[in-house]
Formats: C-alpha cells, structure tokens, sequence
DNA sequence: AATATTAATATGTAACTACTTATTAAAGTC
DNA sequence: GACTTTAATAAGTAGTTACATATTAATATT
C-alpha cells in the first residue's frame, strides 16, 4: 500500500532534489545534519550520505566536515557529454560509415600542438589526417598528431585500414584526457576534404591525451556543417 | 611504513582504473567477483561495490547481476563541462563584467524555438535579447525565449539591471536540461553585437529547459570569435 | 527433446556499528 | 584582549550482517 517500505539512496536523492528545486531549501541554505534527514525520511544515515555524496558529485550542493551541506549558491548547468568512436556514433544514427586516410607522415610539431600537450621542445611525430564519412558524406576530418615515443606500435598500423582513432582508443589507454570545443571557420583543407565552401562555420572538438606525464596523442576532430553535438540524459 | 593500513574505496576504484588502464583487464575482459576483489586487495565487498559504481558511472566497466563486472569494449571519452552563470564566468577570468539588454518583447515562438521545447503550438513569449561584456569587449551574445506561463515572474523583473541569465539561474530551478553545441557564421545581428565581421566563425551554446512537462526557458547564447569551452578535470 | 521448475550465483541495497577527521566553538592561559 | 588548548560536532569512511533481485545453470517434468 505504501509502496516501498524502505527508501533507497537514490528516493533519498531524488528527494533532496526535489526540495532544492521547490525552494524547501533555496540557494545558499544551510540543509538539516545527515541525522536529522535520516530520522524525518525514516532511514539510516549512511543512506542519506550515500544520496549526498551523488549532489555533491552533481554541483548542487556542497558539503564540509563539521559545516555541514550547503545549497550551492550559484549553481552551474553541468553537462556530460560522450565522445564515442567516430564510427560507432555514425553506426548509431544508422548511417553507413567509411573511412580515408589522406595523409601520414612525421613531421616536427608546431607551437600549436606543443602548447596542446604542454611540452617545450618540438619533436617528430606521427602527423595523420583522415577523413570519416556517414552514407558517402563528408562527416568528421581530423587532423591528428600522435607521439611516437609513448605510442611507438601506431608505426606498425596500417591507418589505411583502420582509423587511428578507432585504434588508440582500442589499443593505448590513456590516464588525462583534454576536451575543448570552437568554431573554426572551414579553410582551405578542411573545406576541400568536408565539401563545403570556404568560410562555413564548423564546430571542432579537440582532445588531447596523456599516460601520466607523456603524451599520446592530440587531435582537431572538425565536423561537417551542421553537427551538433548534444549532451547526454 | 605500509601507508594506510585500510583502502578507501577511491583507492580501490583508482587500482581497479589503473588496472584496465595496463590491460590487466583489458576491453570486453570479465573482472574477478566483487568478493575476490575485496579478498585480494584486503577490504570489505561494499568498498569493492562503491569503487564498481563509480567507474560504471564513468562508463569504463559495465555490471550485471549475476553476469559480472565487464570492462567495455568501446571505451567513449566522457566530458563535463561547467556552464555557470555568464557573470561568474566573466568574474573568474579576472575580467571586468557588463551587461547590456538590446530589446525585449512577446512575440510568437517561430518554428524553431517550438522545435526546441517540443511544443506544437505557437505561444507568446518573453523574447529577450543582450548582450554579456568582458573587460568592455562583446564577450556572449543572447537570444532567449522564456514562457510566461510557467515563469510569470519574469515580467516584474527589470532586465536593464538584471540579466535573464543570471535571474532565471537563481529564481527559476529547472528538473530538465537539453545542452548542445554547434557552430555558425555570424550573420546580421550577432556580428552587430559582437562586433565582428559577418561569417566568422562563433560556438553556440542552446540550453533549453523545463519544470515537469513545462517549458521554461531556450537560449542560444552565441560566443565571441575565439571562444573556448572546455572539460573539466 | 522441449519446457517448466528449482537452485546457485554475483551484484544491489540498507541497516547498524565503530571509528576517523576537519572544523568550529568554548574554555583556559598568558 | 590576544593567543592557545580543549571539547564538541557533523561529515567521511570501513566493516559486518542481512536480505533483495536478476540472471544463469542445473534439474525435473511433460
């Protein structure tokens, strides 16, 4: 009758949102102890930790020993994105995806990508571009550079065959990883590879990754027009 | 002399994490049962359990009952991105903030903001757009629809001193958010504002939300030339 | 042999206990 | 009054027990 006679810590979560959202505890109050909550909703404390350790994870509130829980003041819209393999996210809109590699060669690396993986000093590294096609078009050209010090097996792949981003991310774990977005507007290679005209705006996604302090690889995934890119849930 | 001589359930998510990072368990590899885990590494299964939720909510092992603990077998890279309050952004960087409203009206939704909200009637709304400035330079450029059906409220508050953004933030929770990102040529009024030159190109971000079924607002808040979003972490 | 039933298994969850740790407040000392 | 010490507090963490639940494997039934 009464549903559930015990509370999970996620009704217990769902719970404390709620009240956040309807202003029971509004911006900047200070919630109940743990204990208390516990004791009003009928269930153990580490039930209502459990649930408090999620908000606090999700920027809603914020938490400190002897201080308490907090309702964050100025919160954030925080959003989760997933990056998938290029061609598992084209399988997914249920598009036929293809591939080409339109150029491998090592090169020095230019300021440009130094200051993506933080290093000093230019060194030679795997320089590919390819491009990845859903149903003969165009869809996402990246231009990657790949160290051959910490990845010295990319040497041995035939990026003919398959994409070196299919394959780092099957093959060489890495332990940072940095994701930023722009707008870059299409030029001369990225306009001649994606078929569109020069000047069309494009949204690029650039991801960098390290194995601890070494670099493994920096890459400027540049969309087609009108890729949008949307978060998750 | 041995460090601590219990392990916190991060340490174990972060030795079960390095693990798969050196492919001791490698893509589509089963792990050891919670219990063996916990055995090997000398701490209680629910240490083990919390450490699992963790890295299946990163997404870099899946779980089922019964079937075990699975490491994935296309790894996506997931991303989080912060998105505060324009002001606070602006604030953080150490940079001067000004705000500027250009016009506000009710007017009909058009198709493409009915599109967003997933409504099929026209309705009026706020329709409301400013400008956000860093250091005296155009810095967002927004175009935002609100519903003032669900937020009445809005059309007491003075937005020549207050920004939607910043009002709706703090007065107006949401329980649903859709964030995408993509790019455009500044065209007409948002090169105008911005002060660049039409067809550069600019990263757009649109959020829309909602309260239940109920929209709430849809802004399309347009960056200047140069603009970066990036991970955190 | 095909199907239904039962048992085994590994994760999921919650409660309770016991202890740790960071921080604040109060008391004491100079 | 300014400083130090002490106590109180609330979250953080780990362990143990107990049971729930989904899934697979084994067994029994037709």
């Amino acid at each position: 009758m009464t549903g559930q006679p015990r509370l999970s810590w996620t009704d217990v979560r769902d719970e404390i949102r709620a009240r956040i959202l309807n202003r029971t505890y509004a911006p900047g109050d200070k919630l109940p102890r743990d204990e208390d909550i516990a004791l009003e909703l009928g269930c153990a404390r580490t039930t209502v930790h459990r649930a408090m350790q999620e908000l606090s994870q999700t920027g809603l509130v914020e938490r400190k020993r002897k201080g308490g829980t907090q309702v964050k003041i100025d919160p954030v819209t925080r959003a989760t994105f997933d990056i998938p393999i290029t061609r598992c996210e084209v399988e997914q809109r249920g598009s036929k995806y293809d591939y080409q590699l339109i150029s491998q060669s090592l090169d020095d690396t230019p300021l440009s990508v130094m200051a993506r993986f933080g290093i000093q000093q230019t060194v030679q590294m795997l320089h590919v571009k390819a491009l990845h096609l859903a149903d003969n078009r165009p869809y996402i050209f990246e231009d990657r550079w790949v160290d051959t010090r910490s990845t010295p097996d990319i040497m041995n792949v035939d990026l003919k065959v398959e994409s070196a981003n299919e394959w780092l991310v099957r093959n060489k774990p890495y332990s940072r990883v940095d994701v930023r977005f722009f707008a870059m507007n299409a030029e001369g290679e990225s306009a001649e590879h994606l078929s569109t005209k020069a000047g069309d705006a494009l949204l690029v996604i650039e991801r960098t990754t390290w194995i601890g302090q070494d670099p493994i690889t920096s890459v400027q995934a540049v969309a087609a027009p009108g890729y949008q890119l949307s978060a998750v849930n």
